[in-house]
DNA sequence: TACAATGATGAATAACGTTCATTCATTGAC
DNA sequence: GTCAATGAATGAACGTTATTCATCATTGTA
């Protein structure tokens, strides 16, 4: 339970974790190895965080936060070209950039007991904010008209999607697929899909 | 390492391991549970796996074979009906009903530390598996031709892509949504796709 | 300077994965 | 039927490591 906030701390553990959690996984990787990185004292990193699962949901936190945060500007600036394409490839560059994060992602949705098919709150955050901007652009008319819900949804499926072929694939380049997946989502999925998937609550 | 065979207890222990990771999470699931649930002291575990992780990726490799054995089997069932579309609704209802298990297999993703997008040999096995078969119905002129690694990537993917949404949608009846995705498959996403993944080796 | 107040420490604790000396059941030779 | 011999099974002991907490260090205040 973090008595105190020193975000530069609680950055520095997280950077710390992130490099030994990739090195040695889940369970080779040391409490006391990711305090050393941060430059800290073991038990301060209790300070900060709860328990060791704690740090790796804290680092998929913090990958979907920073997601969001680049998917949502991509959806707020004002432009004519298309904004779904953009939001895709933005996504998808931005996880190629942090496979090892991704990873991480997996690993927190296998850690959590209980509940199969509960979706990760950060996921369930991002779902939304995309659904309330797109929905934006379509009352504005800029892309067509979807349930704003299910487009969000298709739109984060469709980067997993492509994510999990890179993993069958044994290679993480998924770049050069780019221009197909987004012919693939206009042109041929969207209008497809359209009723497939009805996620209103 | 197992010195003994007893197929029988290899198989208790599985099973009680899979009650005791769904009840309790990985961190939280003790090996005494395990033993305990299946029967045996504690010490036996060792006899059969080599850890606890072992014990996640033989239930994992065992989801992935059980998986394997009933895809080959629809494929190599003659028959005249999209054999592709059989595949896929076949996957879809066997991981609808397994769904603990699929979430050991995102466990086990996020387990292994390294090598991003490193595929589990199981899965490499089933993809391989697919491919051969599909490419003996293309001979047989019974589906279109494509690239049968390409192919039976984009089902595994495709599958995967179904699961996924089910996380973020929160629940798990996927099948209802099974038609459609079948429909995306065949009218939309094959032809669109068909050279997006260059998968050879 | 004295004094709180609070963050940081790292040795101590407790828990659990793993090992291994020992027990026990089975088998087959005579 | 007896008796070794084999090796599977046991569970107490071990070692490691996540977690805690009594203590120290630092900072701000009067």
């Amino acid at each position: 339970m973090p008595r105190t906030i020193d975000p530069q701390k609680r950055a520095d553990i997280l950077a710390a974790a992130r490099i030994i959690f990739a090195e040695h996984g889940f369970v080779g990787a040391r409490i006391a190895d990711i305090a050393t990185g941060a430059g800290i004292a073991t038990g301060t990193v209790y300070l900060y965080f709860e328990s060791k699962e704690a740090i790796v949901a804290a680092l998929v936190d913090d990958l979907v936060a920073r997601l969001t945060f680049e998917l949502c500007a991509v959806l707020d600036r004002p432009t004519t070209v298309a904004p779904v394409n953009e939001t895709i490839r933005t996504a998808l560059r931005f996880l190629l950039n942090e496979s090892d994060l991704l990873r991480l992602q997996r690993l927190e949705v296998g850690l959590k007991g209980l509940a199969p098919y509960q979706p990760l709150p950060s996921y369930r955050h991002l779902w939304q904010e995309l659904a309330v901007r797109l929905s934006a652009r379509m009352v504005r008319g800029e892309i067509r008209r979807y349930d704003p819900l299910t487009l969000a949804a298709l739109l984060i499926g469709t980067v997993e999607w492509v994510a999990e072929i890179g993993l069958l694939r044994g290679d993480g380049d998924v770049a050069k697929y780019e221009a197909t997946v987004l012919q693939v989502m206009n042109q041929a999925l969207l209008p497809a899909v359209a009723d497939m998937l009805d996620l209103r609550d």
